[in-house]
DNA sequence: CAAAATTTTTTGACAAATCAAAAAATAAAG
DNA sequence: CTTTATTTTTTGATTTGTCAAAAAATTTTG
């Protein structure tokens, strides 16, 4: 039996919940999958119990939840129809970044296999969405690369922003203003944990302060790596 | 508070059902109703009921029913969500003519105002679909034109192929094959009502022989109007 | 480590959409 | 114009996904 998009949804939030965590084998928190799905914990309680009859997630009662091979693949070729969904929209229809995360949210749940398949190669088999997120290939399969963020990297070298780690609509648009858009070439100019501020200078030489939070977001490289 | 997909769908079918008939204040069948979304009496009572509720159709129990112009303004917008989406897979993205339907059936519940008006505007504001149904415009008003079949139509005389009254993928292959696409140039040879069959000369002087339920689905306007 | 705080699960209820089968109303036929 | 057939509605149940609030388990704190 095909998912419904509620069960799309839960095993989409897991295994984005589990990326940010260290071990493999550490199980996501029912409270922190409920707030991220907006439900109360009871609803995710109640649908992970039946996601594991399913054989989509392993739960441990009071431990938590985490995702099976097959709620791994299901879940990562979800996120696939999104990120390409997103990129389509960006590249395509001249929708705007900051604006295609809720529209993708929908469509990722409509869209058949077929579509998706034109969609990819119209285009070009791309392996990053347009926030820089990594777009899982046709088996589930995803590449890992480990950016450092505004408060890990290297101070006073040149940058390539590389991925957004946040789909809010206002703080996306802040970014574009400031030219701190993935593909951007910024400087971290300096770091100030007491004020919890970084200085970052932009193409235009431009600086530009934010909090430790806005900076933790922002995913970067090295130039010419 | 926006209709459901399901709340969609039954306006979409008493719509069209509703074009089928000939007095403007007569009512459908629940049968009909029922069978055309393919779902038991009882729960279309019961759907049709709570429709009733919310003023998008009237209700007359043991007679039928009929959408109000709420109703009928709902119906008109996802219809055009839906032609939209069919002519827009088939011109931007290459699928089939004959496949788009069951694809746009999803879609039509997922995307946006945003995205369809983008839609429109990149299609250049299209009037007909790519089976030639009319596309409702944004205010959910539709154009009525009064085409022919190739039962009614004249017999020896050039003809368009303006629209195609069914969604069957095996029906569309056979048009396609036999060149009977809308907008293509055809000729109606003879009628035998006896034998219950119509013949057609297509563009490539190929003569193609039809059943009378089939030939009614070809609609057709005569060459140059 | 016991008391307090937090997290998680359980329980009971509800809304949307559906079906099967019984009951009622309408239409058709003799 | 009664009987039969058809259509429609009712009734009782089911599934999916949800919430609020009570109960239980776990974690934190003094």
């Amino acid at each position: 039996m095909l998912p419904s998009s509620t069960v799309e949804n839960y095993l989409k939030s897991i295994y984005v919940a589990q990326l940010g965590l260290d071990d493999d084998q550490e199980l996501v928190p029912m409270g922190q999958l409920a707030s991220s799905l907006d439900v109360t914990p009871g609803t995710a309680t109640t649908m992970v119990k039946a996601l594991s009859d399913s054989g989509l997630v392993d739960y441990a009662p009071y431990a938590g939840v985490r995702l099976t091979d097959a709620g791994a693949k299901l879940a990562a070729l979800v996120l696939r129809r999104h990120r390409l969904i997103e990129l389509f929209l960006v590249q395509m229809m001249g929708m705007s970044w900051t604006e295609v995360h809720d529209e993708a949210e929908n469509l990722e749940h409509a869209v058949s296999d077929r579509l998706i398949e034109r969609i990819d190669e119209l285009l070009g088999r791309p392996s990053v969405d347009p926030h820089g997120d990594p777009i899982p290939d046709s088996m589930g399969a995803i590449s890992r690369h480990d950016y450092q963020n505004l408060l890990t990297c290297p101070l006073q070298e040149p940058l390539h922003v590389t991925r957004v780690i946040d789909q809010d609509v206002k703080f996306l648009q802040f970014l574009e203003a400031q030219n701190l858009k993935p593909g951007q070439l910024i400087r971290v100019e300096t770091r100030d944990a007491i004020a919890d501020s970084v200085t970052v200078i932009n193409a235009e030489d431009r600086q530009i302060t934010l909090g430790t939070a806005a900076a933790s977001k922002l995913l970067v490289e090295p130039k010419r790596p």
